[in-house]
Parts: structure tokens; sequence; C-alpha cells
DNA sequence: ATCAACAAGATTTTCGAAAATCTGTTGACA
DNA sequence: TGTCAACAGATTTTCGAAAATCTTGTTGAT
């Protein structure tokens, strides 16, 4: 009765599981739009399942913020907005702060090897997609997660890191609205040097300056997608296929 | 077949949740202990529901961290840890300090008018249940919620406000572990107090400093009750019906 | 005496249909 | 002509049983 128990990855997953990180990639890239509603019946098709899988799926999503929920009126992907970014870009520079200030006090050796080695990897690779030129280059988003993590790895708090990552999940949401807009410009790997020799020098106010500025780049880049008032365009659709 | 349908405050809520409060409720006060099994059968008879509503109540649960999880075994109240009071303590700190920093900056008139009357209506609630001594007074619990949040209510981040009720909610189950123990001494108005005036004289410093005496000081306390290296005396038991 | 394999029992997880709820439209009445 | 109630269709929510999975206790071989 041996499933394929071996090792690809994480197999031995339950149906609800798995539906929930494919649909949190869903979200999170965009393929299901900001403010798109969330039918059952679609979504059983489109993840191959029952009801019961996809409504924990959906449920735990909510709780994470990723979607929103009506009474008896279903559910929708969690709406964007001006203000809303806004807002996650402030806290999200007061969050890092702290981790980062307590990963500069506690970082050892270790650490500062990681840091060096993720920085590397990150400044090699190209942005944009090489083959798909105005879309942003899958391996580089995984590195650049990879980096910043690598950044704040040293600061003791598994809440702080908790608190982090679902920061960082929601705007990557932001993040893939923009990519249709221009990407270029802006010299990444200068500001990512700065982060990393600033920690790596233990030079904690100079750090958080870095901080502040990267992440306020970064989102007046995005800032201009989504409009001061309202939606995106694209949204109020229904589930694609 | 037709329950209460009364209007008593929120009746008309789909029955997940429903039980996702009431089970919220009671892991927060510790009437399901940490680290206790939570049964499929058992929870429904206990919350007398199906089964769909209730997996769908622990999957918000898991997704807030109030209950673990492990395939094909079930759920568990997420355990208790010294060490997990002291990193919640230390985040909590930081966090409130940013949620304070910037109500101290936006508050208006009305903010002060509503800190005013929270702190006076706490300060005249006993702390302990005046029939039950040994006991946490309920309508004291509630008014020191209300005065913590009337604290930071202006501090216009709804990321950073949401951030903090959720560590509120783990800490909340700490203090309740510990309220069989002394409960008396330490002078909470005199810190309530401090916190206020320190707010109202946008004092933001002083401030700073009365919030990491506040939390230290509590938890303080409630580590006593944690032992510093494991479990809690009556966890890992079966659902109480 | 120790360990591995097996079987019975208990528990979680999933499914599909039935029940409850909401939305939009039609038609009656003022 | 405008308002309201009732109906029909669509959707969510719940239930109870079937399927899959894990745990425990027993047997048999080394």
């Amino acid at each position: 009765m041996a499933a394929v128990e071996l090792g690809n990855s994480a197999e031995p997953q339950t149906q609800a599981a798995r539906v929930f990180d494919q649909m949190r990639a869903d979200i999170l890239s965009c393929r299901l739009m900001p403010n798109e509603r969330l039918r059952m019946e679609a979504l059983r098709a489109r993840y191959d399942t029952g009801t019961s899988p996809i409504r924990e799926a959906l449920m735990r999503l909510h709780a994470e913020g990723h979607v929103v929920l009506e009474q008896n009126k279903g559910f929708r992907v969690t709406p964007v907005s001006h203000a809303t970014l806004i807002d996650l870009t402030r806290t999200r520079i007061e969050i890092e702060q702290i981790a980062l200030r307590w990963s500069i006090e506690n970082g050892d050796v270790e650490w500062e090897a990681n840091l060096l080695g993720a920085f590397h990897r990150l400044s090699r690779q190209p942005k944009t997609d090489p083959d798909k030129p105005g879309e942003i280059n899958e391996a580089w988003r995984r590195e650049h997660r990879t980096f910043h993590n690598a950044l704040v790895a040293a600061c003791g708090s598994p809440t702080i890191m908790n608190i982090r990552s679902g920061l960082y999940d929601q705007a990557e949401r932001y993040v893939a609205l923009s990519v249709t807009s221009s990407i270029k410009a802006r010299d990444d790997v200068a500001e990512h040097e700065l982060l990393m020799n600033t920690a790596l020098e233990r030079d904690t106010p100079g750090a958080m300056d870095a901080i502040r500025a990267h992440f306020s780049a970064t989102t007046d880049k995005v800032a201009l997608t989504v409009a001061a008032d309202g939606q995106i365009a694209g949204a109020d659709k229904e589930v694609v296929s």
C-alpha cells in the first residue's frame, strides 16, 4: 500500500495542504487577481479536489489575510489599495529594522558567511527574465527572498520572523502587480550591497537607514501601478480555469 | 431543528465562525490546556456540530498559531514554553512601542478623552474576582484590554494593530496560566497611570520606557508559573467535555 | 530476549449530496 | 409609475458516511 513515500520534496501531504500551497502561490503571484471572486465550483475544478479541502485552504488563507470572506457570500482575493500599500511599507520598515538590529547583535561568523553567499548569488542573477522581457526572473525572485532572509537570519526571534514573513508575502503581491510596468532602472545591487556591508560592519544606524531607503524605493516604484483611489485593472473578474 | 435564532448580539453567524470564536476563547483562557490533544469526536460533542465546521475552525486557529497540527495525527493546543514567553514579550515590547509612538504623534482630543475614560474605568475595577478570590476578575480583564487598546488606538496603522492584537492574544494564554498563582502585589494602577500620562504629555521617550517596564513586570510574574524547561502541569490530557 | 512484520482498532481526511442562505427578477398593488 | 413581496436560480454551508492513514498490541523468527 506504500505510496510514493520517497523524497521528491514533500509528497505525503494532505489535500488541503496542497491546495493551500498552490492557491497561496497563485494569489501572491496574482494569477488570482486581487478582489477576484473565488467560487467553490470553479476552485474544485481548478485544483481537482473536493469542497472540504478547498474550504479548509480558504479558511487558512483567510486567517493569513490573503482572502476575505463575507457570510454566505463566499470568498474573494483580498483587494489591494494604495492606502494598504503605504501602511504595509511603513510597518515593514519598522519590523525589518527590529529584525536586522537583533541580527546584527547576535550574528556570528556563520551568519556572515551565508549573507555574503546570498548576496553573491543575487548579484549574478538578472532581474528580468532573459526569455520573456517585461516579466520578472523567477530565479531572481527566489534569490532576492533568500538574501533578505539571510540578512535577518540571526535575529533569534521566531515571533518577529513570523511577522516578517507574513508581511513579505503581502508585499510580494503588490510587486507582482507592478511587474508589467518598467522593471529596469534603479540600482538594486548597490542597495543590497549597502545593506550587507552596514550589517557586516555592525553599523546599526547605517543599516537602519539602508533598510528604510531600500523599502521606500521599492514601494515608490510599485505604488505607481496601484491607482491612488481604487482597484487594479483586471480585477473583479471570475476564476480563470 | 430551529436553533436559538434570537438576536443576543451577533447570532446570524455561520457554524464554523461560532465554533472558531468559542474554541479560541477556550484556548486563550486555558479551558483547553496547552498541548492538549483535540480529537474530532470530542470536539464535535463539545461544540455540538459536524466535522466540517470543527475542521474549519481548527484550520483558522492553526493559521493564527493557537493550535498546531501534525499530518494525520490531528490537532493540539499550541504548547507553551519559557523560551516562547520570553520571545513573545521581547517582541511585544517592540511592537507596542511602535504603536504607541505613532499613536502619540497622531492622537487628537477624542483619543485623549477615550484614554482618560478607559483608565478611569480600569482603576475602579478590582483585579481579583470578589466572589472567587484567586481567580481574575473577568470585568477587569475586559477593561484592561480596553485600556491598552485605547492607548494605541490613534496609531493609524491597521497592519500594526493586527499584529498587536495577535500578540496580545498569545500573551493572554500565559496570563491565564498564572492566575492560580498569586495575583495580588504589584501596583498595576500606578503603571497604567504612568503609561497614560506620558502618552497624554506626548513624552515619547518616557512612554517607551513605561511600556518596557510594564510588559517586563507582567512577564516576570507569569514566567514563574511556566517551568523553565518544559510543560505546564495538567497538560497532555484529553478534551474534557 | 530482541526485533520486525502483521492485523485490529482508532482517528483523521475526503467526498457528494442535502439543507440553508443569498441575489436578482417578475408581477401585483397602491 | 414606484414600491414591495414572493419566486426561481445560483451559491454557500453543513452533514454523515466512506476512504485513507496512523497507532497499538500480538505473533513469529532470529
